[in-house]
RNA sequence: GUAGCCAUAGCUCAGCUGGAUAGAGCAUCAGAUUGCGGAUCUGGAGGUCGGAGGUUCGAAUCCUCUUGGCUACACCA
């Protein structure tokens, strides 16, 4: 809507350069010389809600932008329907003050009918996107890496599902190889059949500690490494016994896993296992070989010839016939694509391996399959500690579980510091939405790409620019608004009036109402959920300050109350959207 | 060595396709509560945007070079 009222003005002024120019003894187009019109933000509200910087044009036409700006706000005052006092010019800049208040009049036509779907935009309708992402081992539990990629993945495929696309979320469990023997031959050896009901230790954090106990184990015995291996290939020949230990322990790690997965607010559509995908892709390997794509050495082994892209060579299949990591990627990119024919598949995985995913595309490419252009590797950074690195061998590793645990435990000590277990309801629920929303939302503030510190101290904060904070400001509302229903039979004979809302503020409101479905947008087309977290930033500290400084209930007059309600409403409702879009669960009182 | 990513306030991060005085949070200093939830709000101090050139009316943003950091370049996954 937002969108509207800046192309309005936009071709409006267009026009009345157009006409300047001609006036002049311009030759020609000057929309088309000096370029479309800029539309920007003023620095500051008050000088503004648009600003149309007239440099381009003032190059053009051989005079100061100052003169052009004096010109064209002459020209435009006089127009019929524009009033003179939403015309501000400011030295090269044209300043537009936008009517919010007819604006704020759709907008809840708009926001009361869309409810939920508010904000919800057509720009990926008809779109079949596929979204990979958490791919967890099964011999240890997740870590704060793993929640990255998590919240990068969840959000990323609510953003795009709220632009219309059809959404896949799919998670591939690497079940096998020589690292979850590991885990497997400690618990062999040194397990006692201890299980988690025996031990009271949470599947994926039992198995995790069977896999450091291999380690521990190998520095003892230099036949360690051998025996894994020789399990391995037991595990290949279907050994059995083998397969029963490998099947219990997955089943662990995974029961574990999807219990994180369920506080932290992560589910997917479709589980892929290695086990059932390692050896895919080997026939397209040899079509691809057969077709001169590849070549194969003398040792037998095929290989890729990088150099197209700049870089070197690569095997594909190894001598004895096996197949890679790179070969199973392939194959299972293929096999989805059978099953369910994407628009475009999205890799959401750390941005060390960014050499593996241009190395997959490429070959995808080369096999002739015209999809992999829409291939798309989601590169994230690193979690740091304050410290430095997290290093497992120096036991500086984040598990996720504690982690949560530890946030949601200072949650709850913050409930009952502020004495508020009897309104919240059921606290343990309650501080679990907390911890999620104040996880969620400091891994998706900075950019994917970039590498983040986490700090842990900052992250169970609950001051400034928080998780808490956004959803504070959610459950002020809803305190507010219940008030409200009590008080609103005294109202029933007041009509909403936009024009009530004119305080600097309630047009900032307004306007960033209006804005939002851009923003999802924005945030979709860039893959970057930190759209979403700067935009409900924003629009809290706004409605934290109006709301502080205006009474929205304790209105002088009742068509002032009914505006404002009406536009709390509103950013309530924004808000919540918001929130889905970032994983931050909202909260009627906290 | 080669390639990719990154560098903005003491710390953690924003900064849209180049545009007005580079913005937040934390920390720090000073304030605000007869109030619809103080997990709040207001203000001060704090930055030669790693460095040097270039393009441009105009550069944190684009280009080149350079310095520093991280990552990758396995018949591991």
């Amino acid at each position: 809507m937002y969108q509207q009222v800046k192309e309005y003005w936009k071709n409006l002024l267009e026009e009345q350069l157009r006409l300047i120019a001609a006036e002049k003894g311009f030759d020609g187009d000057p929309v088309e010389t000096a370029g479309e019109l800029v539309v920007q933000t003023p620095p500051n509200p008050d000088m503004g809600d648009l600003a149309f910087p007239l440099f381009p044009y003032a190059k053009v036409m051989r005079t100061s932008p100052q003169n052009i700006v004096g010109d064209l706000a002459e020209r435009v005052k006089k127009l019929e329907g524009v009033k003179e006092d939403s015309i501000l010019p400011s030295g090269p800049y044209l300043n537009i003050f936008i009517d919010t208040v007819s604006l704020a009049a759709s907008l809840k036509k708009k926001v009361d009918a869309d409810g939920e779907t508010y904000g919800h935009t057509d720009s990926l309708s008809g779109k079949r996107v596929m979204v990979e992402f958490s791919c967890p081992n099964t011999n240890k539990p997740l870590h704060l890496g793993h929640l990255r990629n998590d919240a990068i993945g969840e959000s990323i495929s609510h953003i795009l599902k709220a632009n219309g696309a059809d959404v896949q979320k799919v998670n591939l469990i690497n079940n096998r190889g020589i690292h979850i023997c590991k885990s497997m031959l400690a618990y062999q050896k040194f397990g006692n059949g201890e299980t988690p009901e025996s031990s009271g230790i949470k599947g994926d954090h039992l198995v995790g500690k069977y896999y450091v106990r291999y380690a521990a184990w190998e520095k003892e015995d230099p036949t360690a490494l051998s025996q894994a291996q020789a399990m391995l290939r037991s595990w290949e020949e279907g050994d059995p016994e083998i397969l029963e230990l490998w099947n219990l322990m997955n089943r662990w790690t995974i029961e574990g896993i999807e219990e994180t997965y369920r506080n932290t607010g992560v589910s997917f559509d479709t589980y892929y296992y290695e086990s059932n995908t390692y050896m895919l892709g080997k026939d397209k390997i040899l079509k691809g070989l057969e077709d001169g794509v590849f070549y194969r050495e003398e040792d037998s082994s095929i290989w890729i010839d990088l150099e197209e892209i700049n870089l070197d060579k690569k095997v594909l299949l190894r001598k004895d016939g096996t197949s890679l990591y790179l070969t199973q990627d392939i194959g299972t990119a293929i096999q989805r694509h059978e099953k369910w024919p994407f628009d475009s598949l999205i890799y959401v995985v750390a941005s060390e391996q960014a050499y593996h995913f241009k190395v997959l595309f490429h070959v995808l490419s080369k096999l002739g399959y015209e999809w992999a252009e829409n291939l798309y590797h989601l590169s994230y950074g690193m979690v740091n500690l304050p410290d430095g690195k997290m290093k497992s061998r120096e036991g500086t590793v984040v598990d996720a579980d504690d982690l949560f645990a530890s946030l949601t435990a200072l949650a709850k000590e913050e409930i009952i510091a502020k004495n508020r277990e009897q309104e919240v309801g059921d606290i343990d629920d309650v501080s679990e939405k907390i911890a999620r929303g104040a996880l969620n939302y400091y891994l998706l503030q900075p950019s994917p790409m970039k590498d983040m510190v986490f700090n842990p101290a900052d992250s169970i904060s609950f001051n400034g620019n928080t998780g808490p904070y956004l959803q504070y400001m959610g459950a002020r509302i809803s305190s507010m608004l219940s008030k409200w229903e009590q008080m609103k039979d005294g109202y029933a004979d007041t009509a909403f009036d936009s024009s009530f809302l004119t305080v600097k503020d309630e047009r900032e409101l307004i306007k960033m109402i209006a804005i939002y479905p851009s923003l999802v947008a924005q945030a979709a087309e860039e893959y970057n959920p930190s759209v979403i977290t700067s935009f409900l930033y924003d629009l809290s500290r706004t409605f934290s300050r109006y709301y502080h400084d205006h009474a929205v209930l304790k209105g002088e007059k009742k068509e002032q109350v009914v505006a404002r309600v009406a536009l709390v409403t509103m950013v309530l409702q924004v808000l919540k959207n918001a929130y889905g879009l970032v994983g931050i669960p909202f909260l009627q009182s906290m």
